[in-house]
DNA sequence: TTTGGTAAGATGTCTGACATATCGTGACAC
DNA sequence: GTGTCACGATATGTCAGACATCTTACCAAA
């Protein structure tokens, strides 16, 4: 394990420490020197790291005074500010937040895709709801949420937008580990199945209302689920550095 | 000027040759040791400007290989994808996946902000909207743009979601530039400013359906405007690494 | 034909050095 | 007492050269 070269192990553990809440936003964070000595590598090393954070808007360096932390939502890689909202254990806002971001970008995509539907796209998704089923049957939680995931992916890919596909990118990770968790609770599979069915048959009726409406009932059903199921576990209020007050997040982008 | 860094530069330059093609995905740039030579500059600078473009899974970096070019639906950045889309000039379908994704996240804001308004934030659009018709007024292009994003951006602010903040801030530079091109035309600052209203009033009846509706109706009269307008100019068919296909567009997302 | 070794070329990392921007501090002049 | 200037401390920016290690291609030997 551990195979990451230097840079990312350096990079990696000097995000962790940000996003712990170690350095908050704007404070300065240590030397390179001062790095390099606490890695044990060189200042080189510290270097390539930094440029990774910085070009992700993260840090900022400034010539003879120091680097700084940005503030959260100066942050450019999605990816970060994911990993920033998940040390936050139990916050429901980061969650609600996600799942609102998610919700607009996967009707979009519904919408966009229902027009392009290809005999090729149908079977496709017809394939991944099959998969969903033959999983849930068989009790395999990993083929699930894969299925799941490569359905999304499918209409992702249908809308034929490159930008929506690199915004969107980042969030698959993450909504691996969450379906892996909601997804363990046998009702919410069949939910799941139940919803994935009704956005296909929408999708090939080609009409982009449709589309967008069954895939909009599909995020109620996935945010509904999360607050029933899973957000009931304790959660240790951790201090991090804060992301802002949650929105209304309910039905506020329902359609 | 050129007041950047060696890195900066360097690792600018990369990116151009990138989109304009010189180097396709999947394509082996040249090694550390020549680029160094190019540039005239230490292998380490080279090493760091890279670093950035790898950060941004713009290019992977496989040892003893070499380096490559990732797809475009790769990338991380959508700073960088807009600078890809931006140097095919007279790329329809780039500005039409652009206002798609716009439209998506604008509308999603608007949904979000409308319960979370408060007088500050009312107060705040309203003095943006009475800008922009100052600025259309007194014939400052440059006021009016300005006041036009300070308007969007206080609804994405009032949104209190930063994943959706984070994922928006690029599109910021673009959007400054396009609407600059689309508001020399004086009708469409009438129509912006008349839209602007709209949105407004919306949002003050704190009602999330009717706020995104406005907004949706603004992005239809901004792609209108674009098409009617501006996409006019000869389109000089540059060769590229060819964004996809477009998609419908129009109403595809319209609800 | 297959296998094995070796050399070439690529990136990964280290060491050490000098250049240059920023800022605090103290000496100096008024 | 106060403003100004110079200098040193500290930070990042860049360079040079070296060695390590991984990948691949090539070639010779079994």
């Amino acid at each position: 394990m551990a195979r990451k070269s230097l840079v990312g192990e350096v990079a990696d553990d000097l995000l962790d420490r940000i996003v712990a809440g170690e350095f908050p936003p704007g404070a300065l964070v240590p030397g390179e020197l001062e790095l390099s000595a606490q890695h044990e590598v060189s200042r080189m090393t510290v270097r390539e790291a930094m440029k990774t954070l910085e070009a992700q808007r993260i840090l900022s360096v400034q010539r003879g005074r120091g680097t700084f932390v940005n503030p959260v939502d100066r942050w450019n890689s999605l990816e970060a500010l994911l990993r920033a909202a998940q040390a936050q254990v139990g916050n429901d806002a980061a969650a609600i937040q996600l799942i609102e971001l998610r919700r607009m970008l996967e009707t979009g995509a519904s919408a966009l895709a229902a027009p392009r539907m290809t005999e090729a796209y149908v079977a496709a998704l017809r394939g991944h709801v099959a998969a969903m089923r033959a999983a849930h049957e068989r009790g395999s939680l990993e083929e699930f949420v894969a299925a799941d995931l490569a359905f999304h992916d499918t209409i992702l890919e249908a809308s034929g937008n490159v930008f929506l596909t690199a915004v969107f990118q980042p969030l698959h990770r993450v909504l691996e580990a969450r379906r892996t968790e909601t997804s363990k609770v046998a009702a919410i599979q069949e939910h799941a199945i139940r919803m994935h069915e009704a956005v296909l048959a929408a999708l090939e009726t080609r009409d982009s209302r449709s589309a967008r409406d069954a895939m909009d009932a599909h995020m109620t059903q996935t945010l509904d689920d999360l607050v029933t199921y899973v957000q009931d576990q304790p959660a240790p209020g951790q201090s991090g550095q804060g992301l802002p007050a949650p929105a209304e997040g309910r039905d506020a982008v329902a359609s």
